[in-house]
DNA sequence: AACCATTAGTTCATAATATGAACCGAATGT
DNA sequence: ACATTCGGTTCATATTATGAACTAATGGTT
């Protein structure tokens, strides 16, 4: 056991850090990259691939990971999905804001989603489709860029207020020739959020929307 | 570091144990006890309390569990939706098995649902309502017994033929009067299932059904 | 109020376990 | 034929995970 390294980089190791390593392994599949080979997938989770391998195989016992057959390459398990439609059905929140969701949409006319800020990125957890045409299709489990998200803004804005600025998103992805990119911009962005009370995104996404 | 213990009782250690550890707390969680307190959640774990402890602190730490801010008991996060999320679009599977599905319902009026073997249990991924009075409503992502359900049955059946009994269910939990626990019935059901391609449970997983 | 039995969380000595460099053989590309 | 990749394994090393034994707080029972 030589060097730390890997694991989203905090000082003071929180609990066991093969598990934290482990995690970060599975925080690097991504929907553009669903599949990964051992060394690149150590690679990008800044890891000896030794040691991802290990995680890999322990990972891979407990159904998080699966290969597939063809390939061989790795992918999220049959486990991950169980675990996550578990976590989502206990999740007070969901059965908390559903009736607010449904009370949203009657007097709105348009979509209602609940999304949480995990990381820096926003997942949908549920969706309501309002008849309106404006509504983009809100698939629950999608995860966006927190910055390039008009909910994703005010959940930033609302967390631990402007001193909160040190620990933002590392490097803010551009998506599209609108989305805020300079972290100071984002920060002004958030201070006129949390001003106001709402926010918006148009075309910071995705084109057209 | 004294005692092996935890974890699916398997003879030799496939990939880092504390990663297997930490897996197998997230595997307590369940439909009817989202929520544990640490003592308890090591026990049911089969884990030394400290162990427990250090394991959570470092899924908590990557989002994976947190802590219900009242009672401050332990509940599944939400990266473990995320990624459950994540892993169900990024499955194959599902995508391939939509039209089928359709077709399914469409020429039997029937529900129809996609279903895995997680382990001893089955999970399921996708399933379509039909417009028969006979369907139970198939919640994407329910896990249950593999045995004591027809889909579970299939499967457990076409894994490896009847060479692999060894590696079955180490108890056949019983769920209802008509539940099949004894290894030895279930292995003649399966081989019954085996012969004719199609298997029924009849009250073998809820009073009703 | 004194008791007992819980709980969550911490400390610390111990060595078991996770680690990574170096290795292998097989594919693949040049 | 050569050079790089790849997935996977080996093995000596000491870092890191471990659990018994502690707090201190809480809740129930007498």
């Amino acid at each position: 056991m030589r060097t730390p390294a890997g694991v989203p980089t905090s000082k003071p190791y929180a609990g066991t850090q093969s598990v934290r390593r482990a995690i970060a392994l599975l925080k690097v599949f991504s929907e553009e990259r669903p599949e990964w080979g051992l060394s690149e997938l150590a690679r990008a989770a800044r890891l000896n691939k030794t040691t991802a391998y290990r995680l890999l195989t322990a990972l891979e016992a407990e159904g998080m990971v699966t290969r597939s057959s063809l390939t061989d390459a790795w992918r999220l398990g049959n486990g991950a999905i169980a675990m996550g439609a578990l976590a989502l059905r206990s999740n007070d929140l969901m059965t908390a804001a559903r009736p607010e969701l449904e009370a949203l949409v009657r007097e709105t006319g348009e979509t209602a989603s609940l999304e949480v800020l995990v990381g820096d990125e926003i997942v949908i957890l549920d969706g309501i489709e309002g008849p309106s045409l404006v509504g983009a299709s809100s698939e629950v489990g999608t995860r966006w860029p927190a910055h390039a998200t008009s909910t994703g803004k005010v959940l930033l804005a609302a967390e631990g207020g402007p001193a909160s600025a040190g620990r933002r998103p590392r490097r803010l992805r551009k998506l599209t020739s609108r989305t805020i990119t300079d972290p100071a911009r984002l920060e002004r962005e958030l201070d006129r959020v949390r001003a106001r009370g709402w926010a918006t995104a148009v075309e910071e996404l995705e084109n057209g929307y």
